[in-house]
DNA sequence: TTCATATGAGACATTTTTGTCTCATGGGGG
DNA sequence: CCCCCATGAGACAAAAATGTCTCATATGAA
Protein backbone atom coordinates (compact mmCIF):
# COMPACT_ATOMS: atom_id res chain seq x y z
CA UNK A 1 0.00 0.00 0.00
CA UNK A 2 2.58 2.25 0.69
CA UNK A 3 5.42 3.74 -1.89
CA UNK A 4 8.79 2.64 -1.30
CA UNK A 5 10.20 6.09 -1.38
CA UNK A 6 13.72 4.66 -2.37
CA UNK A 7 12.33 3.26 -5.12
CA UNK A 8 10.17 6.24 -6.09
CA UNK A 9 13.82 8.50 -5.89
CA UNK A 10 15.25 5.51 -8.07
CA UNK A 11 12.88 5.09 -10.90
CA UNK A 12 12.86 9.39 -11.04
CA UNK A 13 16.65 9.56 -11.62
CA UNK A 14 16.95 6.84 -13.88
CA UNK A 15 14.61 8.60 -16.23
CA UNK A 16 15.48 12.09 -15.17
CA UNK A 17 19.31 11.22 -15.86
CA UNK A 18 18.11 10.91 -19.67
CA UNK A 19 15.66 12.92 -19.75
CA UNK A 20 15.70 16.15 -17.50
CA UNK A 21 12.68 17.79 -19.26
CA UNK A 22 10.72 15.19 -17.87
CA UNK A 23 7.67 16.13 -16.31
CA UNK A 24 6.18 15.28 -12.62
CA UNK A 25 3.45 13.88 -13.86
CA UNK A 26 6.03 11.56 -16.30
CA UNK A 27 8.70 10.89 -13.74
CA UNK A 28 5.31 9.64 -10.95
CA UNK A 29 4.14 7.44 -14.13
CA UNK A 30 7.64 6.42 -14.32
CA UNK A 31 7.79 5.24 -10.98
CA UNK A 32 4.25 3.75 -11.30
CA UNK A 33 2.71 5.99 -9.35
CA UNK A 34 0.08 8.97 -9.10
CA UNK A 35 1.15 12.72 -9.84
CA UNK A 36 -0.67 13.53 -6.24
CA UNK A 37 1.62 10.84 -4.34
CA UNK A 38 4.43 12.35 -5.81
CA UNK A 39 3.47 15.58 -4.59
CA UNK A 40 2.86 13.70 -0.93
CA UNK A 41 6.15 12.97 -0.57
CA UNK A 42 8.02 15.37 -2.38
CA UNK A 43 7.07 18.99 -1.75
CA UNK A 44 8.11 19.56 -5.23
CA UNK A 45 10.05 19.30 -8.59
CA UNK A 46 13.08 20.84 -6.04
CA UNK A 47 12.73 19.18 -3.30
CA UNK A 48 12.72 15.90 -5.57
CA UNK A 49 15.88 16.93 -6.86
CA UNK A 50 17.26 17.38 -3.71
CA UNK A 51 16.22 14.71 -2.08
CA UNK A 52 17.55 12.67 -5.16
CA UNK A 53 20.85 14.20 -4.95
CA UNK A 54 20.56 13.30 -0.90
CA UNK A 55 20.09 9.85 -1.99
CA UNK A 56 22.42 9.52 -4.71
CA UNK A 57 25.37 11.07 -2.34
CA UNK A 58 24.71 8.45 0.32
CA UNK A 59 24.23 5.75 -1.40
CA UNK A 60 28.09 6.82 -3.75
CA UNK A 61 28.96 7.14 -0.16
CA UNK A 62 28.22 3.90 0.95
CA UNK A 63 29.52 2.22 -2.28
CA UNK A 64 32.96 4.02 -2.10
CA UNK A 65 33.40 2.89 2.14
CA UNK A 66 32.34 -0.97 0.64
CA UNK A 67 34.88 -0.28 -1.88
CA UNK A 68 37.65 -0.11 0.48
CA UNK A 69 39.73 2.22 -1.71
CA UNK A 70 42.89 1.87 0.06
CA UNK A 71 43.18 -2.28 0.16
CA UNK A 72 45.28 -3.88 -2.26
CA UNK A 73 46.28 -2.63 -5.83
CA UNK A 74 44.05 0.28 -6.83
CA UNK A 75 43.57 -2.05 -9.81
CA UNK A 76 41.52 -4.07 -7.58
CA UNK A 77 39.93 -1.23 -5.67
CA UNK A 78 38.24 0.01 -8.81
CA UNK A 79 37.40 -3.48 -9.98
CA UNK A 80 35.38 -3.52 -6.54
CA UNK A 81 34.41 0.28 -7.19
CA UNK A 82 32.29 -0.24 -9.94
CA UNK A 83 31.20 -3.68 -8.89
CA UNK A 84 29.39 -1.32 -6.45
CA UNK A 85 28.58 1.59 -8.06
CA UNK A 86 26.72 -1.13 -11.06
CA UNK A 87 23.39 -1.08 -8.94
CA UNK A 88 23.17 3.07 -8.12
CA UNK A 89 24.46 4.08 -11.90
CA UNK A 90 21.46 6.14 -12.53
CA UNK A 91 21.45 8.11 -8.92
CA UNK A 92 25.15 8.77 -10.06
CA UNK A 93 24.71 9.86 -13.27
CA UNK A 94 22.11 11.95 -12.39
CA UNK A 95 23.87 12.98 -9.65
CA UNK A 96 27.35 13.73 -11.91
CA UNK A 97 25.07 16.06 -14.59
CA UNK A 98 23.41 17.89 -11.54
CA UNK A 99 26.70 18.90 -10.38
CA UNK A 100 28.32 19.69 -13.93
CA UNK A 101 25.39 22.79 -13.98
CA UNK A 102 27.80 25.89 -13.20
CA UNK A 103 24.95 28.27 -12.26
CA UNK A 104 24.04 25.99 -8.82
CA UNK A 105 27.01 26.05 -6.79
CA UNK A 106 28.56 22.27 -6.38
CA UNK A 107 26.93 20.22 -3.21
CA UNK A 108 30.20 20.16 -0.49
CA UNK A 109 29.08 16.14 -0.33
CA UNK A 110 29.59 15.59 -3.80
CA UNK A 111 32.97 17.49 -3.58
CA UNK A 112 33.93 15.14 -1.22
CA UNK A 113 33.27 11.73 -2.46
CA UNK A 114 34.79 13.34 -5.75
CA UNK A 115 37.88 14.00 -3.56
CA UNK A 116 38.13 9.87 -2.68
CA UNK A 117 37.98 9.04 -6.12
CA UNK A 118 40.23 10.96 -7.28
CA UNK A 119 42.43 9.59 -4.42
CA UNK A 120 42.28 6.10 -5.71
CA UNK A 121 43.80 7.12 -9.46
CA UNK A 122 46.31 9.27 -7.72
CA UNK A 123 47.12 6.04 -5.17
CA UNK A 124 47.14 4.20 -8.12
CA UNK A 125 50.04 6.10 -9.90
CA UNK A 126 51.93 6.65 -6.90
CA UNK A 127 52.20 2.92 -6.28
CA UNK A 128 52.98 2.94 -10.39
CA UNK A 129 50.01 1.19 -11.18
CA UNK A 130 48.34 3.56 -13.27
CA UNK A 131 50.02 6.34 -16.04
CA UNK A 132 51.16 9.68 -14.93
CA UNK A 133 50.09 11.17 -17.99
CA UNK A 134 46.39 11.11 -17.69
CA UNK A 135 45.25 13.55 -14.57
CA UNK A 136 43.54 11.74 -11.62
CA UNK A 137 40.77 14.50 -12.23
CA UNK A 138 40.75 13.12 -15.62
CA UNK A 139 40.19 9.77 -14.85
CA UNK A 140 37.70 10.45 -12.32
CA UNK A 141 36.03 11.93 -15.06
CA UNK A 142 36.23 9.80 -17.53
CA UNK A 143 34.72 6.92 -14.70
CA UNK A 144 31.87 9.09 -14.31
CA UNK A 145 30.97 9.78 -17.87
CA UNK A 146 31.79 6.06 -18.27
CA UNK A 147 29.30 4.46 -16.05
CA UNK A 148 26.28 6.33 -17.22
CA UNK A 149 27.23 5.71 -20.72
CA UNK A 150 27.44 1.93 -20.13
CA UNK A 151 24.45 2.38 -18.48
CA UNK A 152 22.66 3.82 -20.63
CA UNK A 153 23.92 1.31 -23.18
CA UNK A 154 22.82 -1.48 -21.30
CA UNK A 155 19.00 -0.21 -20.86
CA UNK A 156 18.77 0.38 -24.63
CA UNK A 157 20.58 -3.03 -25.19
CA UNK A 158 23.53 -2.36 -26.76
CA UNK A 159 25.81 -3.97 -24.12
CA UNK A 160 24.38 -7.26 -22.21
CA UNK A 161 24.04 -5.77 -18.50
CA UNK A 162 26.29 -8.75 -17.46
CA UNK A 163 29.24 -6.97 -18.93
CA UNK A 164 28.83 -3.51 -17.08
CA UNK A 165 31.29 -4.20 -15.19
CA UNK A 166 33.51 -5.98 -17.12
CA UNK A 167 33.22 -3.52 -19.96
CA UNK A 168 33.94 0.06 -17.84
CA UNK A 169 36.98 -1.27 -16.26
CA UNK A 170 38.58 -3.14 -19.05
CA UNK A 171 38.21 0.00 -21.17
CA UNK A 172 39.30 2.79 -18.11
CA UNK A 173 42.11 0.05 -17.35
CA UNK A 174 43.33 -1.41 -20.16
CA UNK A 175 42.18 0.53 -23.26
CA UNK A 176 40.80 -0.51 -26.85
CA UNK A 177 44.38 -1.42 -28.14
CA UNK A 178 45.60 -5.23 -28.25
CA UNK A 179 49.00 -4.85 -26.49
CA UNK A 180 51.73 -7.08 -26.79
CA UNK A 181 51.28 -9.08 -23.16
CA UNK A 182 47.96 -9.86 -23.93
CA UNK B 1 23.53 43.22 -37.82
CA UNK B 2 22.21 39.97 -38.97
CA UNK B 3 23.10 37.19 -36.64
CA UNK B 4 25.21 34.26 -37.58
CA UNK B 5 22.68 31.12 -37.60
CA UNK B 6 25.29 28.35 -37.04
CA UNK B 7 26.91 30.06 -34.45
CA UNK B 8 24.03 30.65 -32.35
CA UNK B 9 23.33 26.34 -33.55
CA UNK B 10 26.81 26.24 -31.44
CA UNK B 11 25.79 28.13 -28.10
CA UNK B 12 22.57 26.71 -28.37
CA UNK B 13 24.23 22.76 -28.29
CA UNK B 14 26.76 24.32 -25.56
CA UNK B 15 23.87 25.41 -23.53
CA UNK B 16 21.80 22.55 -23.93
CA UNK B 17 23.60 19.79 -24.01
CA UNK B 18 24.31 20.75 -20.15
CA UNK B 19 21.18 22.22 -19.51
CA UNK B 20 18.21 20.66 -21.85
CA UNK B 21 15.34 22.15 -19.43
CA UNK B 22 17.23 25.94 -20.29
CA UNK B 23 14.37 28.19 -21.26
CA UNK B 24 14.26 29.71 -24.65
CA UNK B 25 14.72 32.91 -23.15
CA UNK B 26 18.12 31.20 -21.56
CA UNK B 27 19.04 29.83 -25.12
CA UNK B 28 18.91 32.67 -26.58
CA UNK B 29 20.97 35.15 -23.82
CA UNK B 30 23.47 32.11 -24.32
CA UNK B 31 23.62 33.26 -27.98
CA UNK B 32 23.94 36.69 -27.12
CA UNK B 33 20.64 37.72 -29.26
CA UNK B 34 17.16 38.47 -27.97
CA UNK B 35 14.07 36.12 -27.65
CA UNK B 36 12.45 38.00 -30.69
CA UNK B 37 15.23 37.33 -33.20
CA UNK B 38 15.66 33.44 -31.70
CA UNK B 39 11.94 32.95 -32.52
CA UNK B 40 12.53 34.43 -36.17
CA UNK B 41 15.28 32.24 -37.23
CA UNK B 42 13.81 28.86 -35.68
CA UNK B 43 9.48 28.54 -35.27
CA UNK B 44 10.30 27.38 -31.77
CA UNK B 45 11.85 25.08 -29.58
CA UNK B 46 11.08 21.74 -31.76
CA UNK B 47 12.28 23.74 -34.56
CA UNK B 48 15.56 24.27 -33.13
CA UNK B 49 16.34 21.34 -31.78
CA UNK B 50 15.61 19.87 -35.12
CA UNK B 51 17.81 22.55 -36.88
CA UNK B 52 20.46 21.77 -33.92
CA UNK B 53 20.11 17.82 -35.14
CA UNK B 54 20.70 18.94 -38.92
CA UNK B 55 23.61 20.81 -37.78
CA UNK B 56 25.26 17.88 -35.66
CA UNK B 57 24.73 15.71 -38.22
CA UNK B 58 26.16 17.46 -40.98
CA UNK B 59 28.98 18.58 -39.25
CA UNK B 60 29.66 15.11 -37.83
CA UNK B 61 29.22 13.73 -41.04
CA UNK B 62 32.30 15.91 -42.18
CA UNK B 63 34.03 15.12 -39.59
CA UNK B 64 33.97 11.53 -40.24
CA UNK B 65 34.91 12.38 -43.84
CA UNK B 66 37.65 14.50 -43.35
CA UNK B 67 38.77 11.43 -41.03
CA UNK B 68 39.16 8.76 -43.64
CA UNK B 69 38.26 6.23 -41.41
CA UNK B 70 39.27 4.11 -44.30
CA UNK B 71 43.06 5.07 -44.40
CA UNK B 72 45.96 3.60 -42.27
CA UNK B 73 45.76 2.11 -39.16
CA UNK B 74 42.40 2.53 -37.28
CA UNK B 75 44.26 4.24 -34.22
CA UNK B 76 45.54 6.55 -36.80
CA UNK B 77 42.02 7.18 -38.20
CA UNK B 78 40.72 7.26 -34.33
CA UNK B 79 42.67 10.10 -33.62
CA UNK B 80 42.39 11.71 -36.62
CA UNK B 81 38.34 11.76 -36.20
CA UNK B 82 38.74 12.94 -32.19
CA UNK B 83 40.47 15.76 -33.81
CA UNK B 84 38.18 16.75 -36.27
CA UNK B 85 35.44 16.12 -33.90
CA UNK B 86 36.68 18.95 -31.29
CA UNK B 87 35.48 21.52 -32.29
CA UNK B 88 32.11 19.91 -32.39
CA UNK B 89 31.79 18.06 -29.68
CA UNK B 90 29.21 20.17 -28.10
CA UNK B 91 27.08 19.63 -30.75
CA UNK B 92 27.83 15.62 -31.19
CA UNK B 93 27.11 15.58 -27.24
CA UNK B 94 24.07 17.04 -27.86
CA UNK B 95 23.05 14.66 -30.41
CA UNK B 96 24.01 11.97 -28.57
CA UNK B 97 21.67 12.76 -25.71
CA UNK B 98 19.13 13.75 -28.23
CA UNK B 99 19.15 10.18 -29.91
CA UNK B 100 19.74 8.11 -26.56
CA UNK B 101 15.85 9.17 -25.70
CA UNK B 102 14.08 6.13 -25.80
CA UNK B 103 10.35 7.56 -27.04
CA UNK B 104 11.63 9.80 -30.31
CA UNK B 105 12.46 7.11 -32.79
CA UNK B 106 16.34 7.49 -33.64
CA UNK B 107 17.63 9.77 -36.38
CA UNK B 108 18.47 7.74 -39.10
CA UNK B 109 20.80 10.42 -40.12
CA UNK B 110 22.18 10.07 -37.22
CA UNK B 111 22.05 5.67 -37.28
CA UNK B 112 24.12 6.11 -40.38
CA UNK B 113 26.62 7.85 -39.01
CA UNK B 114 26.63 5.58 -35.71
CA UNK B 115 27.31 2.57 -38.06
CA UNK B 116 30.66 4.34 -39.60
CA UNK B 117 32.37 4.99 -36.39
CA UNK B 118 31.03 1.24 -34.84
CA UNK B 119 32.63 -0.03 -38.52
CA UNK B 120 36.07 2.00 -37.79
CA UNK B 121 36.41 -0.22 -34.12
CA UNK B 122 35.66 -3.52 -36.32
CA UNK B 123 37.76 -2.75 -38.86
CA UNK B 124 40.50 -2.05 -35.71
CA UNK B 125 39.46 -5.39 -34.76
CA UNK B 126 40.04 -7.22 -37.96
CA UNK B 127 43.20 -5.77 -38.55
CA UNK B 128 44.09 -6.86 -34.81
CA UNK B 129 44.83 -3.34 -33.49
CA UNK B 130 41.72 -3.80 -30.67
CA UNK B 131 40.78 -6.09 -28.51
CA UNK B 132 38.10 -8.12 -29.77
CA UNK B 133 36.08 -8.38 -26.16
CA UNK B 134 35.24 -4.76 -25.71
CA UNK B 135 32.36 -4.70 -28.92
CA UNK B 136 32.13 -1.53 -31.35
CA UNK B 137 29.03 -0.94 -29.98
CA UNK B 138 30.61 -0.54 -26.87
CA UNK B 139 33.73 1.45 -27.96
CA UNK B 140 31.49 3.67 -30.03
CA UNK B 141 29.30 4.44 -27.26
CA UNK B 142 32.24 5.36 -24.65
CA UNK B 143 33.95 7.55 -27.41
CA UNK B 144 30.97 9.47 -27.66
CA UNK B 145 30.71 9.56 -23.75
CA UNK B 146 34.14 10.41 -23.51
CA UNK B 147 33.92 13.42 -25.83
CA UNK B 148 30.78 14.92 -23.93
CA UNK B 149 32.19 13.99 -20.68
CA UNK B 150 36.22 15.94 -21.59
CA UNK B 151 34.15 18.58 -23.24
CA UNK B 152 32.66 19.32 -20.21
CA UNK B 153 35.66 19.33 -17.99
CA UNK B 154 37.31 21.55 -20.69
CA UNK B 155 34.60 24.05 -20.08
CA UNK B 156 34.80 23.95 -16.99
CA UNK B 157 38.53 24.10 -16.22
CA UNK B 158 39.14 21.10 -15.06
CA UNK B 159 40.96 19.35 -18.31
CA UNK B 160 43.12 21.75 -20.19
CA UNK B 161 41.81 22.30 -23.41
CA UNK B 162 44.86 21.61 -25.50
CA UNK B 163 44.60 17.97 -23.92
CA UNK B 164 41.20 17.51 -25.35
CA UNK B 165 42.32 15.38 -27.82
CA UNK B 166 45.22 13.62 -26.05
CA UNK B 167 43.01 12.83 -23.04
CA UNK B 168 40.24 10.92 -25.36
CA UNK B 169 42.65 8.96 -27.27
CA UNK B 170 45.24 7.73 -25.08
CA UNK B 171 42.37 6.61 -22.40
CA UNK B 172 40.30 5.33 -25.22
CA UNK B 173 43.35 3.54 -26.63
CA UNK B 174 45.76 2.90 -24.19
CA UNK B 175 43.96 2.70 -20.55
CA UNK B 176 44.70 4.16 -17.56
CA UNK B 177 47.01 1.00 -16.74
CA UNK B 178 50.53 1.45 -17.43
CA UNK B 179 51.35 -1.60 -19.25
CA UNK B 180 55.28 -3.15 -19.69
CA UNK B 181 55.61 -1.79 -23.02
CA UNK B 182 55.58 1.96 -21.83
C1' DT C 1 22.47 60.92 -46.51
C1' DT C 2 18.54 57.96 -47.01
C1' DC C 3 16.20 53.81 -46.99
C1' DA C 4 15.28 49.03 -46.26
C1' DT C 5 15.69 45.70 -42.98
C1' DA C 6 17.07 43.01 -38.99
C1' DT C 7 17.26 43.59 -34.28
C1' DG C 8 16.15 44.13 -28.95
C1' DA C 9 12.85 45.09 -25.68
C1' DG C 10 8.80 44.24 -23.97
C1' DA C 11 3.56 43.64 -23.99
C1' DC C 12 0.36 40.12 -24.61
C1' DA C 13 -2.35 35.72 -25.27
C1' DT C 14 -1.85 30.85 -25.22
C1' DT C 15 -0.19 26.65 -23.70
C1' DT C 16 2.13 23.75 -20.57
C1' DT C 17 3.52 22.56 -16.15
C1' DT C 18 3.11 22.90 -11.39
C1' DG C 19 1.05 22.69 -6.99
C1' DT C 20 -3.29 22.07 -4.17
C1' DC C 21 -7.42 20.16 -3.27
C1' DT C 22 -11.38 16.80 -2.97
C1' DC C 23 -13.31 12.42 -3.22
C1' DA C 24 -13.97 7.59 -4.02
C1' DT C 25 -11.47 3.23 -3.50
C1' DG C 26 -9.09 -0.58 -1.82
C1' DG C 27 -5.65 -2.88 0.87
C1' DG C 28 -3.84 -3.91 5.47
C1' DG C 29 -3.82 -3.94 10.34
C1' DG C 30 -6.38 -4.46 14.39
C1' DC D 1 -14.86 -8.22 9.83
C1' DC D 2 -14.34 -3.30 10.04
C1' DC D 3 -11.99 0.84 10.06
C1' DC D 4 -8.07 3.69 8.92
C1' DC D 5 -5.37 5.81 5.79
C1' DA D 6 -2.49 6.05 1.77
C1' DT D 7 -3.52 6.10 -2.87
C1' DG D 8 -5.21 7.32 -7.85
C1' DA D 9 -7.95 10.14 -10.52
C1' DG D 10 -9.19 14.29 -11.71
C1' DA D 11 -10.71 19.27 -11.01
C1' DC D 12 -8.78 23.57 -10.33
C1' DA D 13 -5.86 27.75 -9.79
C1' DA D 14 -1.29 29.60 -10.02
C1' DA D 15 3.03 29.92 -12.16
C1' DA D 16 6.12 29.38 -15.86
C1' DA D 17 7.28 28.95 -20.57
C1' DT D 18 6.10 29.59 -25.26
C1' DG D 19 4.78 31.91 -29.29
C1' DT D 20 3.15 36.36 -31.52
C1' DC D 21 3.05 40.99 -32.02
C1' DT D 22 4.40 46.03 -32.06
C1' DC D 23 7.61 49.63 -32.02
C1' DA D 24 11.77 52.19 -31.56
C1' DT D 25 16.51 51.75 -32.94
C1' DA D 26 20.62 50.84 -35.29
C1' DT D 27 23.22 48.87 -39.03
C1' DG D 28 24.58 48.33 -43.67
C1' DA D 29 23.79 49.17 -48.51
C1' DA D 30 22.67 52.24 -52.22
Amino acid sequence: MSVDRDQVLRAAAALLSRKSTATMDEVARAAGIGRATLHRHFAGREALVRALEELGIREFEAALDAARLDDGTAEEALRRLVAGVEPVAGLLSFLVTENQLFEGEVNEGWSRLDARVSALFRRGQERGEFRFDLTPAWLTEALYGLVGTCAWAVQDGRVAGKDFQYMIVELLLGGARRSVEK
